[in-house]
DNA sequence: TTAAAAACATGACGTGGGTCATGTTTTAAG
DNA sequence: CTTAAAACATGACCCACGTCATGTTTTTAA
């Protein structure tokens, strides 16, 4: 099959050609449109997926109805790659593209074996794993102590970094975003959201919605994503 | 040395004998007191870490002195687990005893060639860093969507799950919690927390502080901290 | 045992941001 | 091009929680 498409993933930049090709042999491609759920929160999770092309939200519902985004997933980034998982477990959140998208699908068990016969692909896995936990835990402690300006210019920020084109001196964002997914990534609501986008609209931060959101003034947003590290620490530790 | 203390830990389960004994006399152990950090936020990483005994507050802090809990580990969690984190980066948290702890360390070069060799405990480790990522996803979708009753109430709840001790129909927590501990936990303020914690303690759910807390009511916390399921569903999605 | 230091507790007050309501603009489908 | 649906926008209201202030109780150390 194809020229190898493979080599371009992380998982499998360490691979022997011999188990690469095997790999590829096993490997599923399934395509999604935007109203497709991959999968729902609740389902049993059966196969190991890497995003090839488009983008995937992954979110959990409130049993009111609100959500929470906890990742917008980009090509490449893997999901469903903890054992805990895969292993008679049930997906904690839903999959949801945001447009047409690729996944590569590898079964569990084929996963499994993978793994343990390439040792340096699991390492590329805990490595991701770890990096997903860091900033799991960076997000939590932006929501738990950030007012709401910070942390939709925190976002603003990430996704200019992550999903951002250069045009000139500002950033336009490949990803359609609508005020009510900005709202569901950083925990607020579509009001607020709204609002604040108005304030750094006037202010010349940004411009645009949703169908093309362009950055306009990156280092401003910075300045405001970061607190004022006040002089009085006032809780000092140890001793 | 001792009479193999590692099979105990997960990790090692599916080490074999000679393995288990080479990794023994690579493992350092250390102790260290409440006032002495094991390490800080921004240090360098070195090596990975697995709990033995007392545990240990993986804090992260704002500019502004507020800080949260990302994490209570209790004995036989691993930290550091992840590459990410030893290949050349830096800590993202402190990690800080709440007590007296008993801290079992393997250098990132020996902890690297042990995964290497042993495919299972690889994929312990990933099974580790996947249930950690989906504690720290949960967490941050309960930050971000429920009032600080709510939060108090599951946090009490999870403790009594985890580090609870039975009496009679009562749980005793084996971990000393301020006020301040919980209510950095769940991102609030000790006010709220001790109001809320006030109101509880009226109500009969719980009784004591810090030097030994006891929940008395858990059926009536699961009740708070589930939100009405709300009959109408406000934003459905999906076609 | 006593004194200093944590931890706990409670009240008064202000506000960020959620809720509801209503209108305009943009997007997508026929 | 039209039209319905989705997304964007803005105002009025209000309450959960953070902040500040002050007092009591418990814990720790000497």
């Amino acid at each position: 099959m194809k020229p190898d498409p493979l080599s371009k993933i992380p998982l499998f930049e360490h691979l022997s050609d011999r188990e690469r090709r095997k790999v590829a042999e096993e490997i599923v491609e399934t395509h999604y449109r935007k109203d497709e759920f991959i999968f729902r929160e609740g389902d049993r999770a059966t196969s190991f997926h890497i995003l090839k092309a488009g983008t995937v939200k992954c979110v959990k519902m409130s049993p009111e109805g609100r959500q929470v985004t906890l990742k917008v997933l980009m090509p490449g980034d893997l999901f469903c790659c903890d054992v805990a998982v895969l292993d008679g477990g049930t997906h904690p959140g839903c999959a949801q593209p945001m447009g047409d998208v690729s996944v590569l699908s590898l079964t569990k068990d084929e996963y499994y074996a993978l793994l343990r016969r390439n040792p340096d692909a699991a390492l590329q896995v805990i490595q991701y794993l770890g990096s997903r936990l860091q900033e799991a835990q960076e997000a939590a402690k932006v929501l738990a102590l950030n007012p709401a300006e910070q942390r939709l210019a925190a976002l603003l920020i990430k996704l200019a970094d992550r999903a951002g084109l250069r045009e000139g001196n500002h950033v336009r964002l490949t990803v359609r975003l609508t005020r009510q997914d900005l709202a569901d990534m950083v925990g607020m609501t579509v009001e607020t959201a709204t609002r604040i986008m108005g304030r750094f609209k006037r202010e010349k931060l940004v411009s645009g919605t949703a169908k093309s959101l362009i950055i306009r003034n990156l280092a401003k947003l910075q300045q405001l994503a970061t607190p004022v590290p006040c002089v009085a620490v006032k809780r000092a530790h140890g001793s």
